[in-house]
DNA sequence: CGCTACGTTGATCGCACTCAAGTATAGTGG
DNA sequence: CCACTATACTTGAGTGCGATCAACGTAGCG
């Protein structure tokens, strides 16, 4: 049997140049939620923020800090997270590419519930909270976007407490690589590849489970022939019945 | 030892007639997202609802059903729930009033993610998506208020994530009967009472567990003095030493 | 006054956590 | 180019929390 490359997930390089004031404008008309607005406005929104980069694990903010600014993916992955006294980190959400993420509220004494990481390299602008709600208030449709937005991000959530509560350990995980793949899969020839690193760690942290019982439940995954995987990465090769075990419970 | 009450639980008589066209413009104008609104914007609104009455345990929607209806609470208490196919519900959250809920969003197709259920008896007030949603643009300060609560929520729900993946079912317990008592708590003689009817499958479907184990957590806090209860009401008589159990750890 | 729903308590079982050791992979420096 | 190292991943053994099944007590309502 052939030797396997490292990983097929493609690392996209995130230069600082790729992050400049140039391409801002490119970028922030990709956003969804401005996408009501004309390309003046977006250049007078443009002018409000700034971009910053970072690398893998290094983190934009940290839970607890004052909340002053308002950020959206420019490039790159981001991590929310909140971390528990116990040391183990909950990994609540991976932003792609045009989500928003940080305060919106003006409130002055606010602070962020959790912890933004880069998971990638990425380039994220910024803005404050303060210009972002002005730009809200003027702007109804934006704001209705970002409500949309906000609606979805909650019912998502109420989701995730319904499967903790009520899944085991495997229906989570099958649930959360059906969720990925929506959002990130890739037909290749491993199966839906899912384009991002993906630890073991991180589907544990996903799902509420350990590294260890993440690790195993991938492994009985691949002798069931349902998933092909490998250090960082992972590809659903049998989707229907990862459905099926996702579902109420295997259709045995 | 005398004979304990029913419960100390007030029950509100909701009748007909106080949920009637008369009072709902006093109502609305007690509605937090609705405050930045005149006199006389307020009675434009008011000819666009409707009201209903619903006993307890009654279904104001059921998941899955077409979402075409945004609702606020105007009297009683209203649970978010939703179904697992193994039977078992998920109590998401208990509205009062004032709270909205049902869809907020426009798209057709759209269903209930969730089942609201009349808690106690309710009056609920009732507005189309489509006309609410026109309510949002025309008055940008409302779509900000209900950005805020719609945040908040979120923000709210993550952390029911976090603590459903790392903390234990006790941990779990004592934190709702912190938050419901922050929201609903009155000083008695039997403690801080919360003031609801408040089942031990009640808290079981609001942390995750069974009822049985509930219950047996409720019996152990009140072996040790932290809280005191009975059929469908509870009270908490020693605020700090939950406050304690529902952090990392307890303190031993 | 009996019926029904709520609540309690006990016994048993199993999923997933914990602790522990070991393997494999990718990047690093010689 | 290859040994070296760090990190990811795997697998095993033992344990315990909480689910499940079961039976019984109890309060409130009609």
């Amino acid at each position: 049997m052939s030797r396997r490359r490292k990983t097929p997930v493609q690392i996209d390089v995130v230069e600082p140049a790729a992050c400049s004031v140039d391409v801002r404008r490119a970028i922030l008309q990709k956003v969804p939620f401005l996408n009501g607005l004309s390309a003046s406005d977006i250049d007078v929104v443009n002018e409000q923020f700034r971009e910053f980069g970072f690398e893998p694990g290094e983190s934009i903010y940290f839970s607890g800090e004052t909340a002053v600014n308002l950020y959206v993916v420019a490039a790159g992955q981001v991590k929310l997270l909140r971390h528990s006294v116990s040391g183990q980190d909950v990994l609540l959400d991976v932003l792609q590419p045009g989500d928003y993420f940080g305060n919106l509220s003006t409130l002055a004494d606010d602070v962020y519930p959790d912890t933004a990481q880069a998971h990638t390299a990425v380039c994220v602008l910024s803005i404050s909270s303060e210009a972002f709600r002005t730009l809200l208030s003027q702007y109804p449709s934006v704001a209705l976007s970002v409500l949309d937005i906000t609606t979805r991000r909650l019912r998502d959530t109420q989701k995730i407490v319904q499967q903790l509560s009520t899944d085991s350990a495997e229906q989570r995980l099958a649930a959360v690589l059906l969720k990925l793949a929506d959002k990130l899969g890739e037909v290749t020839s491993d199966g839906i590849l899912i384009q991002m690193p993906l630890s073991r760690d991180d589907l544990a942290q996903m799902t509420g489970t350990t590294t260890e019982t993440a690790s195993r439940i991938i492994s009985q995954f691949q002798k069931e022939g349902v998933v092909h995987g490998g250090r960082q990465w992972i590809a659903i090769t049998n989707k229907a019945k990862l459905e099926a075990i996702a579902g109420t419970e295997d259709p045995a």
